[in-house]
DNA sequence: AAGTGGTCTAGACCACTAT
DNA sequence: TAGTGGTCTAGACCACTTG
């Protein structure tokens, strides 16, 4: 059975809106980088003041899901990823400015997920998964490692597509060929010893500490679309955050 | 020069409205745990309507300084460190319960700081400090080790405290002795391998992974209070994030 | 000039807490 | 019952962007 869920009348109006408008960005209504309906359009559709209608905007941008422009508009936030954790590996090129790593799959199957995979994309048990095995790259050399796995349902395209097609980007991909869109991601951080696998592939000695990032990709209803595992050398790493 | 900082006319009254909320709060007006004064009073006192107050009390609630709770009132909040990154790591008892390491002081003596922790806690080139060394145990099992120093102006009582007397908690001490209170802090992270002092003091190999936090801790005017270098076995350390 | 979000008003009524 | 914050209204005027 489907979840169906209903505006809960007991909420405050401000939160029913902030779910509808949810609801309708989801539902494609709205594209990311796109501008909303007007503040006055959308008060006068709900039937309710111009202040309750910037109460659920307001809790919407503060979610990272519009941003408000004054003059041009409110819009569909594409995510970032700013504060993804990649950010605090130090990334440079030899001539030391800051880089983004180029990618290459190394491989790609069609396979039956283990449990860990499985339920971290909420698949049924008998379903597949398609896994990408990526390498990310700075002057060629390699900095991290990465296993991908996106369930195979809503992925197809992607089990067919050359693998010199993929680029650098994969969301970008996501959206192009299998209209999928991540919306937000969780991600974990955890510290291991590089086996020798790991070891030889980033250049680093056998048992010194790699960076372990988990991530889970989600899309505007909270599906999970993607998980994935990275790996880079703990040198170099550092990681802050603001306690209050 | 000291530095003034004047309410800035061109900015919304609301921010300079929070601005002047945080000097009152940091002068002492309101303590910690305490209740401000209402919204009713507050803008009649400021001779703002009560939206434009409320929206300074939003930021101040977001930027984590104030709770608000309704029918008792509006309170000074105490930071928590639920944010801290050593709640990543994963303590448990021999019983298995979670619990908060105990603390001993290995160590105290007044010290003329070297320049990464005299910039730290932005200190005159002749000012000293107060240095503690420190283990957190649990079960009598040495898990973390702290080297922790504060500015010897304002934390005096400190340099002749019994050793004994210090307790788990620094904080409140430094509340309660030296009149003292952290508001904010900002933490970063990053892993090195044990060297043989961390190694045999936390009882793991040289040179497997270490966790290294680094945490500055500030009043409400952002002056720094306290620098200190957390180490912690990497192992059973676990860190989320959400992205979006 | 027209249209957008940003700021601000001066209230009203409701839900919750304390006495 | 009195007092608190929580929600909501129905506007006004301002600052900024675009044609």
């Amino acid at each position: 059975m489907a979840v169906h869920e209903s505006p809960d009348e007991r909420l405050p109006r401000y939160q029913q809106l902030r779910d509808d408008l949810i609801r309708r960005i989801g539902a494609g209504e709205w594209a990311p980088e796109q501008a909303i309906a007007t503040e006055a359009e959308l008060s006068q559709g709900y039937q309710v003041s111009i202040g309750t209608l910037r109460k659920a905007i307001d809790l919407l941008v503060a979610d990272g899901v519009l941003t408000r422009s004054q003059g041009k508009g409110t819009f569909v936030r594409r995510p970032s990823f700013d504060s993804s954790l990649f950010r605090f590996f130090r990334f440079k090129s030899r001539s030391g400015e800051v880089v983004m790593p180029s990618a290459k799959i190394l491989n790609r199957e069609v396979v039956s997920p283990d449990e860990t995979v499985r339920s971290a994309l909420r698949l049924e048990p008998r379903e597949r998964a398609i896994h990408l095995s990526r390498v990310r790259m700075i002057d060629s050399e390699p900095v991290l490692s990465e296993e991908i796995w996106v369930p195979r349902e809503g992925f197809e395209p992607l089990a067919k597509l050359e693998l010199d097609q993929f680029g650098d980007l994969l969301y970008p991909l996501y959206e192009k060929v299998c209209k999928q869109m991540v919306a937000t991601a969780t991600e974990s951080l955890e510290v291991e010893q590089a086996d020798q696998s790991i070891a030889s592939l980033l250049r680093i000695p056998v048992r010194s500490p790699v960076i372990l990032v988990h991530r889970t990709a989600l899309d505007f209803a909270g599906k999970p679309l993607e998980w994935r595992s990275t790996r880079g050398a703990a040198a170099g790493f550092q990681y802050q955050i603001e306690i209050r």
